[in-house]
DNA sequence: CTAATAGTGTCTTTTAGACAATATATC
DNA sequence: GATATATTGTCTAAAAGACACTATTAG
């Protein structure tokens, strides 16, 4: 038997949040020696010591790295290869993979002081620059996935705190797919196909009419209609 | 710094073939030591010295374990953790990841002399008993996403030898979908959105009308229409 | 009353799906 | 002509989408 080459397991997460109306992601730079300090995706490398599934890694590093608690994510794609197909490298020190997650948290969530202190940087979109390894591609990827239509799914409604209104819903699928759907039949829809629940409680603000309260039904993440 | 656990990198396919109208998954017997010659999916473990990409792992376990050449495959999802979710204990031996993939192939591809030799079975769906590790977690993700509705794909074309009449791609939906598609709608819908390109030229068979015959569109992936 | 947001009703357009009709070949 | 499959046409029902209307609060 030949000699057996180790591969190494990083995993990385592309951390959205919704702030100032538009979409954000969150980067912290890296502790690692090697590229320390440039400001990337929150990730770590799988430890078989200490982690006993990549879940254990997105946690921890969400932990670790963004002082983070309790928060949505699924899995998005593994990457692998020496380098991307935007021609950008990946990891040139040793044969690597990649498995790659998505989290979406309210953006109250990333402004705690741990936070902060980690270096933890909230940036729009538009102004994510060149990032390190195949990051860049990761978060392509990532938005596609956010964004994509075919079925609707529940992820946007994670980018809210768990008790909304139905505007505050829409608002957010508007925001996130970049255009305006109808208040009346996103109501409807959402309603029908059970993507929410009541939570029971009217609620009164300032100079209006009082509104229902909602929130994700934990039982249903996509539903099979488009927009 | 702590000591750095190794994780081991699997890279798994299920092999999907239509025989005799129903699907089928291939199996092959295990060449490693542990559970030898037991029956599972194709697969391998990555080695950092020899692969470059988990496609080239997957490339290369289909040669080898069943001497298939120009395969269409897509990434499926990649597992982890000591237990799988049906209860079956994953890898007992080390630390690990299982990055599955899903392949498709027409028939004719696994009946080769070189594929009977290296014991590769055909087994349908409802066959398919008890299987190492959590392959039989990974079977039924893929059977999900191959049957996976909400927008159509190109999938399960890849079944078919590259020429094709439609009604033969009808066919195969309906066998993989379970269900009958009307012809001209079928038809309608597969044309509209560019699924498939005519290969131009009919072809006339023993006592029917001519056909014509059409290639996937390797441009088309997914067409966002359900059925 | 007005202002502001919440929520409902209804019409139009598009798409899915069923099914009938026609077309082109062999015998 | 009969038979078999290919291909097109048309109608119906369901869903998406636009938009107007009503409801409920504060002031």
């Amino acid at each position: 038997m030949q000699e057996y080459g180790e591969v190494k397991v990083n995993v990385d997460t592309v951390l959205f949040t919704l702030k100032d109306d538009r979409l954000h992601i969150a980067l912290a730079p890296r502790s690692a020696e090697f590229k320390k300090d440039e400001m990337a995706l929150v990730g770590a490398m799988m430890d078989g010591n200490r982690h006993k599934s990549l879940e254990d890694v997105v946690r921890q590093s969400l932990k670790d790295k963004a002082g983070l608690d309790k928060v949505y994510f699924e899995q998005l794609q593994t990457f692998s290869g020496t380098t991307s197909p935007d021609g950008r490298p990946r990891d040139i020190r040793w044969p690597s993979i990649t498995v790659a997650y998505i989290a979406l948290v309210p953006v109250e969530a990333l402004q705690s002081k741990s936070a902060i202190e980690r270096g933890l940087t909230l940036l729009p979109l538009a102004d994510v620059g060149e990032l390190p390894f195949d990051h860049n591609r990761i978060v392509s990827v990532a938005i596609s996935r956010l964004r994509g239509k075919g079925a609707w799914s529940t992820l946007p409604g994670h980018l809210l705190k768990p008790n909304f209104t139905m505007s505050e819903l829409n608002d957010v699928y508007n925001k996130v797919l970049g255009q305006k759907i109808d208040k009346a039949n996103f109501r409807r829809k959402v309603l029908e196909h059970g993507m929410v629940v009541s939570v029971g409680q009217k609620v009164w603000r300032e100079g209006y009419r009082p509104v229902e309260h909602f929130k994700l039904n934990d039982k249903v993440s996509t539903i099979d209609i488009r927009l």
